[in-house]
DNA sequence: AACTACTCCTGGAGGC
DNA sequence: TGCCTCCAGGAGTAGT
């Protein structure tokens, strides 16, 4: 499921295969994950050049030349791959099913587009969630106000007091549905909010209200650090197959049933604001208040 | 305000 | 092997 961080990643793989590409076909499959402002359809896209990329959030977004833009969201099971002419790779992110390096098209692969080298962008997507919407420039801002996006954790100006600031309007909601909550923070999914709880050593069910200055000083640098870390390592290369695994990353989500790696104590799922949670039942801290000793 | 439930989907895992 | 059920989850919406 992208979240920032492999959103962010395969945004810088697409800006080393993409940009100066002219698109010349489009196959649009499933006509349901294309939103044009206009109404019109993807054949409006051919002969335009890729400009650049940027990401906001979870939203991949592509400047295309004759005032036209295309933001990808990629939900819970998109994926973006570019092959060149030959069918290698040039760039590849996203949702891992259909495997890496799989034969495209794939039954799920939605939307085909042809460029000028004659490579190939893929959009795949098996439960097609994730949406593509063609605008001009100007419409970019007002779609990402309607998300109501927080702010960019990796952005510098995410201080530790901008943190508080948003959870200082929200001191009754629960941590993790907070974290979850893309207009309190851009950008953070399941499997980055558990890591970030578990390295703050807060509990996802702490109230916002409940959180000391010390804590939030633990939740902003997990929120920094987990991202940067899975950002700068790449992690999305090894949560999706690609690359080998050799830091210990995630530590506890999906790893119910194995050793805490900071106290050894057995991490444990459990069904939480309708999300599967992993914790560490010892050192990820009790709640100040909600949670009495004999509870 | 803040929670839950539901919707959209289908691959994959597990049970039998 | 094959059928069945359930789970996974981002985000929007409706209901409580």
């Amino acid at each position: 499921m992208p979240e920032l961080p492999e959103v962010e990643t395969l945004r810088s793989e697409l800006a080393r295969s993409l940009p100066g590409r002219t698109i010349v076909g489009v196959d649009l499959r499933l006509p349901k994950i294309f939103v044009a402002a206009d109404g019109g359809g993807p054949e409006a896209l051919v002969e335009r050049t890729v400009l650049q990329l940027r990401r906001r959030a979870k939203f991949l977004i592509v400047e295309l030349s004759q005032n036209a833009t295309l933001v990808f969201h990629l939900r819970l099971a998109g994926q973006l791959v570019h092959r060149d002419a030959t069918g290698s790779t040039l760039a590849q992110g996203g949702h891992p099913v259909p495997a890496w390096g799989a034969p495209l098209p794939h039954k799920s692969t939605h939307m085909i587009f042809t460029l000028d080298d004659a490579s190939t962008l893929y959009l795949t997507d098996i439960r097609q969630f994730g949406r593509v919407w063609c605008m001009p420039p100007s419409d970019v801002e007002p779609l990402l106000d309607r998300a109501r996006l927080g702010p960019e954790p990796l952005d510098p100006a995410f201080t530790v007091d901008v943190l508080a600031g948003r959870l200082a309007r929200r001191p009754r909601a629960l941590l993790k549905p907070l974290l979850l909550d893309q207009s309190v923070i851009g950008g953070v999914g399941n499997i980055y909010a558990d890591e970030i709880i578990f390295v703050a050593r807060l509990r996802p069910d702490t109230l916002a209200g409940e959180i000391d200055r010390a804590g939030l000083d633990r939740l902003h640098r997990a929120i920094r650090s987990v991202l940067e870390f899975a950002v700068q390592y790449g992690v999305a290369r090894i949560l999706n197959g690609i690359a080998a695994s050799g830091c210990d990353f995630p530590k506890v989500h999906g790893r119910a049933g194995t050793p805490c790696p900071r106290c050894g104590t057995t991490i444990v799922k459990t069904r939480f604001a309708g999300r599967g949670t992993y914790t560490c039942p010892t050192c990820q801290a009790a709640p100040v208040a909600r949670r009495s000793p004999s509870a």
